[in-house]
DNA sequence: GGGTTCGGGGACACCACAGCCGTAT
DNA sequence: TCATACGGCTGTGGTGTCCCCGAAC
């Protein structure tokens, strides 16, 4: 028996609602999305079956178990036995879908307990799968980038960009791709899966051949890293040359400590730091280095001083995470994700090499840019009210009565004086 | 080493108002 | 016991302000 559904706290919980934050039995997720229309427009995915709190992203099918990212690298890993068991991909949907559409995107939904259909019938035109989704989702790199904008704000901007951007020229995708490639082995991490794929609770990623390896954009989700390119200044290619040089660690040079070998002092210089949270929750990937490793060697003096300070800021980031995160909330941001990472590049530098220091202090610059907005912990509670404060006008940041003069209206960017 | 100044950054208040929730009838 | 009405409370986002902390002198 797994979690309850945390609206009935009856039935065995067996989607995750991304927006809500929170798993339901099929039957209450209709009830629930089928209020609104903003409801409806809520991403949904299966829940693991394992962990019961993340969003399932793969189904093994000789286990017969849907699984999220973190218990499918522990459960799949590349030393482990089930590494070479066949997965399917699990993707997210919208809408108020019937348990037979339902079972349309999840051949296995079938298994599932019944659910009384007559809730939510007239709704069920509101159900749309773009099989196409997947390619158009992930097009040429310009929209790549557009679309990571998109995947970073949620499921509401992404309306929005659909709206202002048409970015992809039809309405707005309903089902998104999961992350992760198919009948891929979990936890191989190679060249190629550097490309990460973050199963966050609100954005999704997907991996599903190399034609998508090579457009790769990362989920940033909560780290709000529209892109790396935007973020760091450097080519397209810059993923694979960014893991390739050992990822986010040598850009910031954390690389120095592990390759002196000494993460002793590294891993001392955790106690007592706000980084211990990441570490205890940290999941049992072996050869994972400790995110709590790395938030500590901003402590490390063989930091150049720019390293120093965006390392600095990203660990803030992270300590900015709180107790309740859970382990798929760290799945939100794709530095996380290298932290869960079964085989992280350690690589030596090369990519600090390459970059004169004036580019990178603008790197750190854009990164502090991007700090700012940053929001964690942010859960919408109501999505109602969330939506008319996104349309509110204000004076100086304040709401104002209607029919006030304003200074800033967030649907038109306009001033009324 | 201690005191002062300065800047960066986090925390929080403020605003209007729809909707939730408890209480009274 | 149930339905309805009422009033207080809550939460939502952008901006400004306050305060804390570290660095520099």
């Amino acid at each position: 028996m797994g979690h309850l559904c945390e609206f009935c706290e009856k039935q065995r919980s067996i989607v995750y609602c991304q927006s809500d934050a929170a798993s339901l039995c099929l039957s209450c997720d209709r009830n629930v999305h089928s209020a609104n229309a903003l409801s409806r427009r809520h991403s949904r995915t299966l829940l693991c079956e394992r962990c019961n709190s993340n969003p399932a992203v793969v189904r093994c099918i000789e286990e017969k178990i849907s699984l999220c990212q973190n218990c499918d690298w522990i459960g799949h890993g590349s030393s482990t036995p089930a590494s070479a068991h066949k997965k399917q991909t699990i993707n997210c949907y919208s809408g108020c879908p019937s348990a037979a559409e339902l079972s349309g995107i999840w051949s296995f939904v079938l298994e599932f307990p019944s659910v009384d259909d007559s809730n939510c019938e007239q709704e069920l035109g509101l159900m749309s799968i773009n099989e196409n989704s997947v390619t158009d989702y992930w097009g040429p790199p310009e929209t790549n980038r557009m679309i990571d904008l998109a995947v970073a704000s949620g499921m509401d901007d992404v309306e929005k960009l659909d709206k202002s951007n048409n970015w992809m020229g039809s309405s707005t995708p309903v089902v998104k791709p999961m992350t992760c490639s198919v009948d891929q082995p979990a936890g191989s991490v190679n060249s190629k899966t550097h490309k990460l794929c973050c199963p966050g609770t609100k954005g999704l990623g997907l991996c599903e051949d190399d034609d998508h390896y090579e457009d790769f954009t990362v989920d940033d989700i909560d780290m709000n890293f529209e892109n790396y390119e935007e973020l760091f200044g450097i080519s397209q290619n810059l993923p694979e040359q960014f893991f390739e040089n050992g990822g986010i660690d040598s850009l910031f040079g954390l690389q120095d400590i592990f390759a002196t070998g000494n993460n002793s002092q590294a891993e001392s210089a955790t106690e007592g730091s706000s980084a211990g949270q990441v570490k205890a929750m940290q999941p049992a990937c072996s050869n994972a280095v400790s995110a709590d490793s790395m938030m500590s060697s901003k402590t490390e003096p063989n930091l150049c001083l720019p390293a120093r300070q965006a390392y600095s800021s990203f660990s803030h980031s992270f300590s900015g995470m709180t107790g309740e995160s859970s382990a798929g909330d760290y799945q939100d941001c794709v530095v996380s994700s290298m932290f869960l990472m079964g085989e992280p590049p350690w690589y030596p530098p090369s990519l600090e090499n390459s970059n004169p220091s004036a580019s990178r202090d603008s790197a750190v610059m854009r990164y502090k840019e991007k700090k700012k907005t940053r929001k964690f912990d942010k859960k919408i509670r109501y999505a109602s009210r969330k939506a008319r404060a996104d349309v509110r006008r204000r004076v100086k940041g304040r709401f104002i009565k209607a029919g006030e003069s304003y200074d800033y209206d967030p649907l038109c960017q306009t001033r009324s004086f």
